[in-house]
DNA sequence: AGCCAGGCACCGC
DNA sequence: GCGGTGCATGGC
């Protein structure tokens, strides 16, 4: 079964090669993509995306994960406007787009992620799937696992996570877990909070500081005023606008000013333009 | 071989 | 509040 729709400002290849998620697999002639408890194969011919699944299932599930609803050409617009580098960036990366993911997800993925490189976390991520998810009916052999539900992942002890190999992060991961299940943390409340409120909670959870939260406020809740920042986004924003290397406040501040509430846009264009040029290192 | 990775907590000042 | 350091593990 498969669904086609048209689409424009889209790429694949820049919505999952740009670093806002880690459970896609490339494949020959598209995606795989493991996202809201299920899966997606997809591929894209120019403004034509072929998705693996029903009309409806499109409407109900893929049209919101993929954002369609926004318009990305009046976003690339503004952000092209505002100086010669964002420009260039914007025209490099066309086709991002910012996918509404699963904030718990998010949550666990990016403590993963500090001080680790995609491949890796990748596999990490895959790991913890497969020994604590389920297994997603499937066609192929290979087989796939939804990503664990916190309730899933209740009993897991500090142990379990480092025979994951997840190292020093593995008390994080607990913490999350813990604060979570135990409703300290309301995952679902974040939602109808202000950024800042939002990010006091999230940063209430060890292994969460200022680029994990803004990650997960990105990714997980489309708080789009939020603008992780990383070494790379660092390193770009130093190159671009900085006569000397800044702190990361005025960074932060800089970057609400000048890119307002699109400045969640414009760190994924700048980062993804950034790492793939190595621009700055 | 050694350095560093989409950082963070913890420690001193 | 600031800057320095250790951290598990794997990839280059």
């Amino acid at each position: 079964m498969s669904y086609n729709i048209y689409i424009e400002d889209f790429s694949l290849e820049h919505i999952f090669e740009c670093g806002q998620c880690f459970r896609y697999y490339k494949e020959k002639n598209g995606y795989i993509i493991i996202a809201m408890d299920k899966i997606l194969r997809v591929r894209q011919i120019d403004n034509q995306l072929i998705l693996s699944c029903t009309e409806e299932e499109y409407f109900n599930v893929w049209k919101k994960y993929f954002d369609l609803d926004r318009k990305y050409n009046e976003i690339k617009k503004i952000l092209a406007g505002k100086d010669q580098y964002l420009k260039e960036a914007v025209e490099d990366k066309w086709g991002i787009r910012l996918l509404k993911q699963d904030p718990w997800e998010v949550l666990i993925s990016f403590i993963i992620s500090q001080n680790k490189q995609i491949p890796h976390i990748k596999k990490l991520i895959e790991l913890l799937s497969k020994k604590y998810g389920d297994y997603i009916e499937d066609d192929e052999l290979k087989g796939y696992y939804t990503f664990p539900k916190p309730y899933q992942l209740a009993h897991v002890t500090e142990q379990d996570l480092r025979d994951l190999k997840v190292g020093f992060r593995a008390p994080y991961i607990l913490d999350a877990i813990n604060k979570v299940v135990n409703k300290e943390v309301d995952l679902e409340a974040i939602y109808n909070m202000n950024f800042c409120q939002a990010k006091d909670i999230l940063m209430s959870i060890k292994g969460v500081g200022e680029k994990v939260s803004d990650c997960i406020l990105l990714y997980g809740y489309g708080k789009y005023e939020s603008f992780p920042t990383d070494v790379w986004v660092k390193r770009v924003m130093n190159y671009y606008y900085f006569e000397q290397e800044e702190k990361l406040s005025n960074i932060q501040k800089f970057a609400r000013d000048y890119f307002g509430d699109l400045a969640g846009f414009a760190q994924q264009y700048l980062f993804y333009h950034a790492r793939d040029n190595k621009i700055g290192k």
